[in-house]
DNA sequence: TGGCTATTTGGCTATATTGCCAAATATAAT
DNA sequence: ATTATATTTGGCAATATAGCCAAATAGCCA
């Protein structure tokens, strides 16, 4: 592969790799509808706080939210909402693959 | 996070991760012009066959790419052609992450 | 200042992923 | 049948990720 076909794919790796996780997938749904701080999400997902924190920085490591202090508290938000549209792709691959399972079990049922 | 919402989350993040690599997201642009065969995709990205056709079938489980026999090969092709779509919103965040890079800079510059 | 709340960081263990090699399997061609 | 070609599988070592606890940090408020 050559180098720079390479590196372009690196790094959209890096920003796919962040949202391939369940809870950050919760999160950037939440995060979608609106900006929430850390301890709502923390209550929402029901883990560690420092779980769900850590699971914030890759997201903004990614460049996938931005945070802003206000008061006492941090919030995070979406910083690309097209996200969401892939979302709507995800699922696209997943109702297919249950169609698929379906024509199977057919099939077998003869 | 509630059983259902749990459940949803974790099977999109199933698929998402099979997205998640740099040879994967190759292979999934490749697919999308043209049906390949393992070997063309090795060749291509200079990995071992068998590290290749491991992340075929990666893809495969996660039911994004399908194969057929035909020959003496095995041709692999993109099952959601949507995909592609996602990809070019991944570019978004990455020229969005690079502009915000951009404006870092300058601030320091002064 | 000192305590309070919100968040991040460090450290650790458990688990998952990656990629190579060698070996197995399957099919086509001679 | 034997050989050659294409692909998958098993096994292993290196590396990365996840999630918890404890501790550190940061800003607000009395």
């Amino acid at each position: 592969m050559k180098s720079n076909v390479k590196t372009r794919h690196e790094a959209r790796a890096k920003i796919i790799k962040a949202m391939a996780h369940p809870s950050r997938l919760f999160i950037i749904e939440e995060l979608s509808k609106r900006e929430c701080c850390v301890n709502e999400l923390t209550e929402m997902i029901e883990a560690d706080t420092s779980t769900v924190s850590k699971h914030l920085s890759v997201l903004k490591n990614a460049g996938l939210v931005t945070d802003e202090k206000r008061g006492n508290s941090i919030f995070y938000s979406l910083r690309c909402p097209c996200i969401m549209d892939f979302v709507s792709c995800v699922e696209d691959v997943l109702s297919s693959n249950a169609k698929e399972h379906i024509e199977i079990l057919k099939c077998c049922k003869g």
